[in-house]
DNA sequence: TGCCGTCATCTTGTATACAAGAATGATTTA
DNA sequence: TAAATCATTCTTGTATACAAGATGACGGCA
């Protein structure tokens, strides 16, 4: 292991992600120092940077608490990245370069493969993020991709959350054959419209507040 | 003063945005706790959310440096306020509360003010970022807004330093009044070409390169 | 003269003792 | 019995001593 801080860091991130650490639950410098046999000074720096990317609240003196879904920092994450990526999709069609197109089919194709295995939703919604941060690289945007997942933690968990219930993989990946389609055909006009459905078309936050009413932001 | 710590971090943010602090320029540990009277610890502190903020670059056992100017950042974050800006004014043109009007066209008054006095600069790069400001906070994206000056640091000096030289305050006052003017009389075809005038019209990387070579990132 | 190794002294990184606010529960008092 | 107060024990916040890597200067040596 070449840096113990940056692995500490990753596993929290992932746990949070994957909501095996729940909204609320309590990270306790001295709890985590024992449990990583290290001493809280370079915990304080993880801790420190899970509070800037918005994984946890910290109230002085009282501890730190996994932080609570916001449904409305998911709304506006959404508003960005649909604004940005049909732009992104509009440049493409325009100028695509040969491996660009080879590459998102050749994710497009792995979805297609993993339907039907028993961790369908896991390898799923990994390739989803593949083909988006596809298209960001593409385009040589790498950077507002990174700025993206900077505050993305709400934005994930909800995702998770939403697509446990509703077994919507099959749309998705229409949606993603259609977008790959635009792209080849030159056609403009369509990117909008699939963009706003792809990424807003399932923005149903009664049904996460009434089915996951722990893990919401009041 | 209310936390010792934020005024601090306030103090090196401006520093360093208005240049004072110059790009290479190094933040020892030590000197800093001397000069702001704290331990290291609590600076250490500090030092980590300016580092992850993109203001200092840390090289470990070495020291910390003020970043250098990353063009291709700026480029990016452009990109990125030109796409989500010409939005938010389409969805004030179809729908803008009546204070909204009001408040633009108070800070456009404002800026008018102030194109003549000795700091005109100063005053109208603040006036200006309260105009783009207000788009977010009438639109009910604070959130993303918030997100953006997350990695600002970098466009903020590229256009300070960039104003210093081409005085063109008042192309940009003019252009304010467009995009009120857009607003008012639901032009939503203007929007586009207005925006990217606006904000991607003065990408001047070569002039910043040839002036101000020192503070640019390789 | 030129090169190499050692050491002194910078830097940040880590561990730990102590300070101080917050919460909980017990004890005392009305 | 109920309420209030105090003390205990959590929590994080701070100061500081020490560890360890990086750098540069100095001196010895070929």
């Amino acid at each position: 292991m070449a840096n113990p801080k940056s692995e500490i860091l990753q596993q929290l991130k992932r746990d949070i992600l994957t909501l095996v650490l729940k909204p609320g639950s309590i990270l306790s410098e001295t709890a985590l120092s024992e449990r990583f046999e290290i001493s809280r000074t370079p915990l304080r720096d993880v801790l420190k940077q899970l509070e800037l990317e918005n994984y946890i609240d910290v109230y002085p003196k009282k501890g730190n608490l996994v932080s609570y879904i916001d449904l409305d920092s998911v709304e506006q994450i959404i508003y960005l990245r649909s604004t940005l990526e049909k732009e992104l999709i509009k440049d493409l069609a325009l100028q695509m370069p040969l491996k660009g197109t080879l590459e998102l089919n050749r994710i497009v194709a792995l979805q297609e493969q993993v339907m039907d295995r028993d961790d369908a939703h896991e390898a799923f919604l990994e390739l989803d993020d593949a083909f988006h941060h596809t298209l960001f690289t593409l385009t040589g945007r790498e950077f507002l991709w990174n700025l993206i997942q900077q505050c993305n933690v709400h934005y994930i968990r909800y995702r998770r959350l939403h697509l446990l219930k509703r077994d919507k993989l099959e749309a998705l990946l229409q949606e993603h054959r259609r977008l790959l389609d635009c792209i080849e055909h030159r056609d403009l006009d369509s990117v909008d419209r699939l963009v706003m459905q792809h990424l807003r078309g399932d923005i149903h936050a009664k049904y996460l507040q009434e089915n996951f009413a722990e893990y919401i932001q009041s």
